[in-house]
DNA sequence: GTGACGCCTGAACAGTGTTCAACTTGAGGT
DNA sequence: ACCTCAAGTTGAACACTGTTCAGGCGTCAC
């Protein structure tokens, strides 16, 4: 039984680590909760609103305290960051992608925030910052050398961008 | 009825168009066939091979004849091709990622050789080519003064690792 | 005519997300 | 101790999904 929400969050972060996101359906989850498969639906409206929280869950234990550093030094660690929680969990990626799909906002919001600090105008953070978290979650399974490089490709771009603002 | 492969792929493609991938079902296309889903089975191994061939047919139809240009102006002439060429259907770049997400060595190969063209070693080209497919993919609802920017931005970058490469 | 083969049907199988009336359970108030 | 109320759960149902397969039908070759 899961009394609260974490509880079936935490449950359904197993099952989608022991059998992937594909069999991460409502009956199995509530068979490993003991549970039938009606009873989840008084802790979550419906499906996309668990996998929601599952996300949620997954990026919340991912965050690190915030460091003061210099702009690009932070942006590449919240890239960093968020592709090393979402690979902490098979499927990650994915489920992220998912959940993100129609609303990016809360993943785009602190990548933003990092480029404005860094001189960028308003069009240039928002667009840079989307570019950066699709990015992130497009490249999950490259290795980490060809990730770096191609996380150095777009930084670079952007870098470019930012001095001729400055000038 | 679906004589051969093509009908039903341009069916299907229809079917995308009007009530998007979604609500693409075998039974769906099959009723619009006027036919039973299980005949489906006798021109596809199984779905993913039928949406295989609509993604093909949806890129065939968006290629168009190689010019001999600049590598960095045919770069963005593949960009841009890719992105018009999935943004003609409903779904299209859903689709056309849900397709290629194992294997998107024929998307990139193009972007390669381009690279290669333009000074690029192997791994610059392979990684550059592929983040740029991915680009295109995961950015087909921004508008396109965004997408432009953005992609001025990663094309930037590759360009000033082709500069540093040649010196 | 007699096969053979390609295409199709219709039904079935096992699974999916979701809903809902009915039941159990436990805590709070009187 | 009793009653109430609400949260939590059940079990069945609904309308779907992809996929398989024995059987039938029609069109060719021989």
């Amino acid at each position: 039984m899961g009394y609260h929400r974490s509880e079936v969050v935490e449950r359904a972060i197993g099952v989608l680590d022991e059998t992937g996101l594909e069999a991460l359906s409502m009956r199995r989850l509530a068979a490993d909760l003991g549970v039938q498969a009606g009873a989840l639906y008084h802790h979550f409206d419906n499906k996309a609103a668990l996998l929601a929280a599952v996300a949620d869950e997954i990026l919340r234990r991912g965050r690190r305290p915030a460091e003061i550093v210099a702009w690009d030094a932070e942006v590449h660690l919240l890239c960093v960051g968020l592709r090393d929680a979402m690979r902490r969990h098979r499927d990650g990626a994915a489920l992220i992608a998912q959940v993100h799909r129609s609303d990016s906002a809360a993943l785009e919001r602190p990548m933003r925030s990092a480029l404005e600090r860094g001189g960028a105008d308003q069009r240039l953070a928002r667009v840079g910052a989307r570019s950066l978290v699709r990015f992130v979650l497009s490249h999950e399974s490259d290795d980490d050398a060809d990730f770096a490089l191609g996380l150095g490709i777009v930084l670079d771009g952007l870098a470019a961008r930012l001095e001729s603002l400055e000038s």
